[in-house]
DNA sequence: AATGAAACT
DNA sequence: GGAGTTTCATT
């Protein structure tokens, strides 16, 4: 079946050929081949959305019934409602006290935060805006056991988090392989198939779609029709391999968010389709705790009255302007827009609005897992900062849950390493500075070496400065990078670096922190005193002394003893930049093709930035 | 390197 | 509509 006869196009009308690769031939090159990427006809995309996500997780932290009406509370505000407070007309942003007259019973959990003086965030009485920062690391947590289950229950679906509580998956290859499994006279091309493996697969089978989740409906009619194939033949309806192909992505979705559930507590949603876009797009079809699919020749009823505005990437500005330019709102309208007028008026962006109005999505599934991420933490001051010496407490503070993230990063990915920190302060709205610096590599990123880099950073921001009235501060890390090959040398490196510093047997060492282990390694059992005055260090590398240049009079002792901290690490990764540099040279990365048609996700472009500093 | 915009949860 | 993230484009 090729693409539909040729209509005249018609002023505001929208053509059948707006949507004509619904039914591409499929043949058993197709079938046998693995790398066809976004070209695949047999492609099967799903996205998987974690259900009123934060009220979610406090539920399973709680251990409450999932039927409780449970909120979770931002200062007065609310961000996440669950299905069952939905249930009682409670929406995010109520205010708490409307949604608790709303439902008397409702449970409402603060987020955690951090606050002054803490380490790690907390669920603490009394909490303000103006004392303490959201923490979203439980969140972040669990939504990474829910990656880790995605990956485990599919080992060759290809995984991408999208957000905190979504992911893309790939499942084109589990897919295949079962189809193939399934249907075992489609691995072979028969001996009489015309154009060999060119030739056309058999007519596919009909499917039971009992158990597999909604069917987005072909046509109004369809619509109110039962679901099953007996009704879809009886409409002139013929399946396709492609269906069957989704039918078996469905039935592994529900086997992952299944394991999902069991092993965690969490009910998700889920569309599965031919494409990020749209299976992004029809996961919201039906919620919470279903799936839905849909197939392409179900793809212009669907899109044709959607509000365009609800497409990833025209949810802003982009989608502002298309309205207003075209004084129109839902998908269908803008089918009348030709190519050319659209990019005469929105240039770089017009193609692919173009192709995703037509639902194609040339974006691939890819893995990013924490890969090419930067990771920022910040607040907002309702209560701006007016004294500089004032910056140093919320520093630590962000400094803090940097910390923090970044072992639990490196939990999975150990050689995790950020390249430079950057500060951020913004004064009223508007007029941000910023200020970043190389960060050192080393594995013991403690929240002092942190601070210290970001105080420093503040420092430099701040100077020159009569008049500050900060209402905003943001430390982070960027330039996150993993070493892949080669690395047995990092692994190395940071075994040798533990080997060589082992933490002292001390009755009351403060052995979590690695900082002790540093220092206590110079000087062993000393008296407290004795290490707490150090200014110095001896390398046993190089045996020289290596000494802080500038020591403050009015430092205490925890800020000495992280700028000693830091001193070591900077003079051991200096030790460890010259290993590497007489070593062979690790990492070189995967391809990067030059295809990449203008896209909103871009393929990876710079990879071969990777180490290439000397 | 610094700044800012945009999009999204 | 608040708070927090992330990425990208521009300067
Ligand atoms: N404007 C927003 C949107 C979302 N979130 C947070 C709270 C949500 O729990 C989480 C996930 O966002 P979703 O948009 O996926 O919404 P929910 O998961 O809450 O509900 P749904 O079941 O509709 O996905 O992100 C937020 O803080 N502010």
């Amino acid at each position: 079946m090729n693409s539909p006869s040729k209509s005249a196009k018609g002023k505001g009308k929208t053509m059948s050929q707006d949507y004509d690769d619904l039914r591409p031939i499929i043949t058993y090159r197709h079938i046998l081949s693995q790398n066809l990427g976004v070209r695949d006809p047999l492609r099967v995309i799903a996205l998987c959305d974690s259900d009123a996500f934060y009220a979610a997780c406090e539920r399973v932290r709680l251990a409450l019934d999932p039927t409780v009406p449970i909120v979770v509370q931002q200062w007065e505000s609310l961000i996440a409602v669950s299905y069952p407070a939905r249930k009682y007309g409670i929406s995010r942003m109520d205010k708490i006290k409307d949604a608790k007259k709303k439902c008397p019973n409702l449970v409402a959990v603060h987020v955690a935060t951090y606050k002054e003086g803490e380490k790690e965030p907390g669920y603490w009485d009394n909490v303000d805006t103006r004392t303490h920062k959201v923490s979203l690391d439980l969140y972040r947590r669990e939504s990474s056991k829910i990656i880790n289950v995605f990956k485990q229950t599919l080992p060759n679906g290809e995984i991408e988090k999208a957000s905190i509580d979504e992911a893309f998956i790939d499942l084109t290859r589990p897919v295949r392989e079962k189809l193939l499994e399934r249907y075992p006279h489609l691995a072979t091309v028969p001996e009489d198939a015309p154009d060999g493996a060119d030739s056309p697969l058999p007519p596919p089978p009909l499917i039971n779609w009992d158990q597999l989740g909604v069917l987005i409906p072909l046509t109004p009619q369809d619509e109110v029709s039962a679901q099953d194939e007996l009704s879809n033949v009886e409409s002139g309806y013929s399946t396709t391999w492609h269906d069957v192909a989704l039918s078996i992505g469905a039935e592994l979705m529900a086997q992952v968010r299944e394991e999902v559930s069991k092993q965690l507590g969490y009910t998700t949603s889920a569309g599965i389709a031919r494409n990020k876009f749209l299976a992004k797009l029809c996961a919201s079809y039906k919620k919470p705790n279903s799936q839905s699919i849909l197939r392409n020749d179900a793809i212009p009823y669907y899109l044709r009255p959607m509000p365009f505005q609800k497409i990833r990437f025209l949810g802003g500005k982009l989608g502002d302007a298309l309205a207003k330019e075209y004084d129109v709102l839902i998908v269908g309208d803008l089918l009348t827009i030709s190519l050319d007028e659209m990019q005469h008026k929105f240039g770089e962006n017009a193609l692919w609005v173009y192709e995703l109005l037509r639902g194609i999505d040339r974006n691939e599934v890819k893995e990013k897992s924490t890969l090419f991420k930067s990771m920022l933490a910040s607040k907002n001051l309702p209560k701006p900062i007016t004294d500089p010496a004032d910056g140093q407490h919320w520093i630590r503070v962000l400094a803090a849950e940097l910390a923090l993230r970044l072992k639990d990063a490196r939990e999975e990915v150990p050689t995790l390493w950020p390249k430079t920190i950057v500060l951020h302060a913004r004064k009223g709205y508007e007029t941000s500075r910023s200020k970043q610096a190389a960060f050192p590599f080393t594995k013991n990123v403690t929240v002092d070496v942190i601070a210290l880099a970001g105080n420093k950073l503040w420092k430099e921001l701040m100077k020159d400065v009569t008049s500050i009235n900060i209402t905003s501060v943001q430390l982070a890390f960027t330039g996150i990078e993993a070493a892949e090959t080669g690395q047995q040398m990092i692994h190395g490196f940071f075994k040798t670096r533990d080997a060589q510093h082992p933490p002292l047997k001390r009755p009351r060492s403060n052995s979590d922190d690695p900082l002790d282990k540093g220092v206590e390694s110079e000087t062993p059992n000393p008296p407290e005193r004795q290490v707490l005055s150090l200014t110095s260090f001896v390398c046993e590398r190089c045996h020289s002394r290596i000494a802080l240049g500038d020591v403050r009079a009015e430092w205490n002792e925890e800020q000495r003893a992280s700028a000693l901290a830091m001193l070591r690490q900077e003079h051991e990764d200096f030790h460890f930049a010259q290993d590497l540099a007489g070593a062979s040279h690790p990492i070189k990365p995967r391809s990067s093709k030059p295809v990449s048609t203008r896209s909103r996700e871009p393929e990876p472009k710079g990879i071969t930035k990777f180490f290439s500093k000397k």
